[in-house]
DNA sequence: TTTGAATGTTAGCAGCGTAAACATAGTATA
DNA sequence: TATACTATGTTTACGCTGCTAACATTCAAA
């Protein structure tokens, strides 16, 4: 093994996606990082400030794949109407959240502060813009005003649901929860049409 | 000083509240908490398993004054329209988000599993039910599936738009969401009437 | 060839949650 | 009242954490 490692900030923030993923971002220490990607402790801080800037990339990263996500679920299938893409899209970012849970958990967690990384504001701002496109062409000549609210609408509607169906806010709300996630694409469209005024 | 302190528990609690609205959860010590109440680093193990059970009756009394709060907003007025109850309610949500931010997150937080606390459980389906009973009232005679789905809906968009409006996805949507909180009424109002099908 | 920057390591700090051992106070029982 | 037990405090200590400083090695430019 070589002094220069040559590519370690890439292998960390990998090492850092695949202990977040496992672990969740709470029980992900620094030291733990270096160890997955085979180095020192102390080795990260070569290539990042602190601890938090190296999550701030991971969470980057988790925006990109989410505005991906978002781009395919509506690109799939051209031949969609609008309405059903952005059913589409609801489904695909909720799924998203699902799947990816640790991710999101990270992606949303107040311990790394957005404003200080340009980048991942960047990175977050285009995957609300996937719905702020879809919402635009829902509603034709639509006011941007009015299209950001309603995009505020849906885009809360689903990081607040996300949350909700794992952090349990009660039981009831749970089994809920799960009976819709059980036939998640009837209910979120139920869902989805309701709070659009189809 | 005496050597027992007597109320030492309620006091912990208490000292871990201010500590938590003043740093947030996230730079909230054990050890803290037990400088704050004056007493020793290891004194809330004699109250509290866990330095997790003790931020779970934290985010208990946090529900606990979420429940008071929405109760209050539709008993101010009881000559007030359903709707205009419903409306209060959410209003009053959001401002608990906004003016107890750090104990909200603490609510929030993954790093207290809600499983593991009843009486945190029961708190916290204690203030969806709050909601719950305004809906029906909105909606006499409603499904009883169909009404946990509206709850639900209502629940998680207002939860999201909360982690939203400081989140700060993304600076458009803060800028957008200051406008809102601006003259939150009218804009909350349109926002619930639209996602309530009024 | 030399020099300096980039990138790695080792040692060490203060703070963390927690456990164990000990000390003191209050209470129940003889 | 004397004694024992329990509740509740303190002290000490362990391993983990993020991070800094000092040192080592490699690579690239002069």
């Amino acid at each position: 093994m070589k002094y220069h490692h040559g590519n370690l900030k890439e292998e960390l923030i990998t090492s850092a996606c695949k202990i977040c993923e496992a672990e969740g971002h709470e029980n992900m220490s620094l030291r733990s990082i270096a160890k997955e990607a085979n180095v020192s402790q102390t080795a990260p801080y070569r290539h990042f400030k602190t601890k938090e800037s190296l999550l701030a990339e991971v969470s980057k990263l988790g925006f990109d794949e989410l505005t991906d996500r978002l781009n395919q679920s509506v690109a799939v299938n051209k031949k969609l109407s609008s309405t059903d893409k952005f059913l589409e899209m609801g489904l695909a970012y909720i799924e998203f959240g699902r799947e990816k849970r640790m991710i999101y958990d990270l992606m949303h967690s107040p311990s790394i502060k957005k404003g200080d990384f340009p980048a991942l504001l960047n990175a977050a701002a285009g995957a609300f813009d996937v719905l702020v496109k879809i919402v635009m062409e829902l509603h034709p000549g639509i006011d941007k005003e009015r299209c950001n609210q309603i995009c505020m609408k849906h885009w809360a509607m689903m990081h607040g649901l996300i949350g909700l169906l794992d952090i349990k806010i009660d039981h009831k709300i749970e089994s809920k929860a799960g009976a819709a996630m059980s036939q998640l694409k009837k209910d979120l469209r139920s869902f989805l049409i309701e709070s659009n005024n189809f």
